[in-house]
DNA sequence: CTGTTAGCGCATTCAA
DNA sequence: TTGAATGCGCTAACAG
């Protein structure tokens, strides 16, 4: 078995409440200090943090809610949050909702019930309800890339409606009139990329035909489709703006099929991520979120927050908590060359 | 404060171990069973698992030691892991190790303090110092992707070697004898894929001119620069083996931006993810790891290990301890059409 | 089927 | 500075 600090206190001879002093940082006598140390060194004494979390009622552990974890968003920023949770002394736990909001909801409670210090949550659902037991049981949640309305939560994430405008601007500026956009509409994301891409068009008073907006699945293969719908209209659009990754990777596919060339033939601005403009030719302009500072802002919000709610335990009504609204961060565009000049 | 079983006798007027029992499945009154059922939903009460943990001492959650969270690889793996994990009963407790060997040693022994009931390890290392915590903890520990020589510990991974032996015959078959490769060296895995396309040449006796063996580190760049020292040599090779994703990625960008045309100017053949393939134009040809394969052995011979670790608990000499060696998986070649004919 | 009791490993009082 | 005692929330005997 393992050993315990009673195994310790056979080997020193000291108390229990000295090697828990000292495995504490509290102060004791150089002599005692090097004899526990022996110990654990020989021992191989490593804490049960189970038993230390049961006394302190904090586990050092920060749960992360990701609604997929097999896609490049989720994984970077995952090592981010990892990154600045390690170097505040915490442990991520991480949980994949599958894209399934029932899985979403057990995660959660799974991660009370491991009395986790805090969470992070990438949501999969669009409400607020399977928020509720953490809140209840008074954990100290930060969402990211998705807000969710009424759950009176803090969010982290970029603004997809403004960004989406620059990037139809961009064509827009470039020349191009016939503009189509390949979208979500699951998600909110996806629904804020779309306000934004027609709100740029309405104000530009361009006419957009039904058929230039492909709303779907967020997938491979509606992007895929898309395209190639987009590409066989008798008055096919000059320009496309993509909403997202998978989007952009089913559509790119489509293209590279077709006879049609970027950008001589169609140009294409998308919104992720930036591994794909390495591998497309030509790279493909692209609206980029600030990943790192995203998961640094949430990293640092979260712990803000569990350190104020240890700080003020007991009384103090909270007069602080006055909702203080998403924490909105700016995406860049990252130019490649795929868009075309048009007179 | 969060409520406890105390809490729920107060409300139902039945003891600890009748409320115990029932959280644990075991038989009562339809009567009582009714109280207590209202009971925890008004009192929303959740299992404290530290506590349970502590008298079980089993955690139910299951630690995976991850090189580097931030690539599709691991992702996928995780996600495969995960879902696995989830349907035993187990959750999953992630730690990136940034590729680095010392973050690797303590995730190790974090996941021991934090009395995990298993381990996946997808090692930085080499050595298998490492490991030696996690074994003496007695927790049963699987490795992924790469095996630790001398460890001890089994491993659930592809045959590099035989794989890349295959792809390069593949370049072969086709009639290409200016083979070069661009691969890495800092990894076990990169090194048994070179070993595999040396193997290959050696026994077709091809004489390979040392510049036509890129090897370096695990990066973009260095697939980068590799491709384009390759392409600006006077006899440049007809066709490319490229080593492992990150390389894929910069030699596909090097290459978009020459001249040269794939497949009739050079021929490409790489290892490692399909994703890339639905950018890249033309499809380049893979090899492609079983990723939900190797996830889901891997997930089993560790849950294997875990129940016979606890049935097998206290004497018995672990006859059957027979050291089993690695688990080794084929991988299987997708082809795209980066590879042409020549005669 | 239910209740009583003890103890998991540790931190934390309070005395000494 | 150190030690003895108490309890965190729960499960696991055992007795009823």
């Amino acid at each position: 078995m393992a050993a315990t600090i009673k195994d310790i206190r056979e080997v020193t001879g000291l108390s229990l409440a000295t090697i828990s002093k000292y495995l504490n940082g509290g102060n004791l006598l150089p002599e005692n200090k090097a004899k526990i140390e022996k110990a654990i060194d020989e021992l191989h004494y490593e804490v049960n943090e189970m038993a230390r979390g049961l006394v302190t009622s904090r586990s050092k552990v920060i749960g992360v809610v990701v609604f997929d974890i097999a896609n490049v968003f989720t994984c970077t920023l995952l090592k981010y949050l990892g990154e600045r949770f390690r170097s505040a002394g915490y442990a991520a736990m991480i949980c994949d909702s599958q894209n399934n909001e029932q899985i979403e909801a057990e995660n959660i409670r799974f991660l009370i019930s491991k009395k986790v210090d805090g969470m992070i949550v990438i949501p999969v659902g669009l409400t607020a309800e399977f928020l509720n037991p953490a809140l209840r049981a008074e954990i100290p949640v930060v969402l990211m890339d998705r807000s969710v309305d009424g759950s009176g939560v803090q969010c982290v994430k970029v603004d997809n409606r403004e960004s989406s405008y620059r990037a139809v601007e961009m064509l827009y500026d470039y020349g191009h009139r016939k503009i189509a956009m390949i979208g979500s509409d699951i998600e909110v994301t996806g629904k804020e990329r779309e306000q934004g891409c027609r709100q740029l068009l309405k104000d530009k008073k361009i006419e957009v035909p039904p058929e230039y907006m492909k709303i779907g699945r967020h997938s491979i293969e509606h992007g895929y489709k898309s395209m190639q719908e987009l590409l066989k209209l008798e008055e096919p659009p000059t320009a496309i703006f993509m909403g997202n990754f998978e989007i952009i990777l089913g559509a790119v596919m489509a293209l590279n099929e077709s006879s049609f060339q970027c950008p001589h033939d169609v140009s294409l601005i998308g919104f992720d991520d930036l591994i794909i403009s390495n591998l497309s030719n030509p790279r493909i302009t692209l609206v980029v979120q600030p990943l790192q500072d995203l998961a640094e802002n949430a990293a640092k919000l979260l712990l803000g927050k569990m350190d104020k709610d240890r700080n003020s335990s007991d009384e103090e009504p909270e007069e602080d908590t006055q909702m203080p609204g998403d924490l909105i961060l700016p995406a860049r565009i990252v130019e490649g060359n795929s868009i075309a000049r048009v007179e």
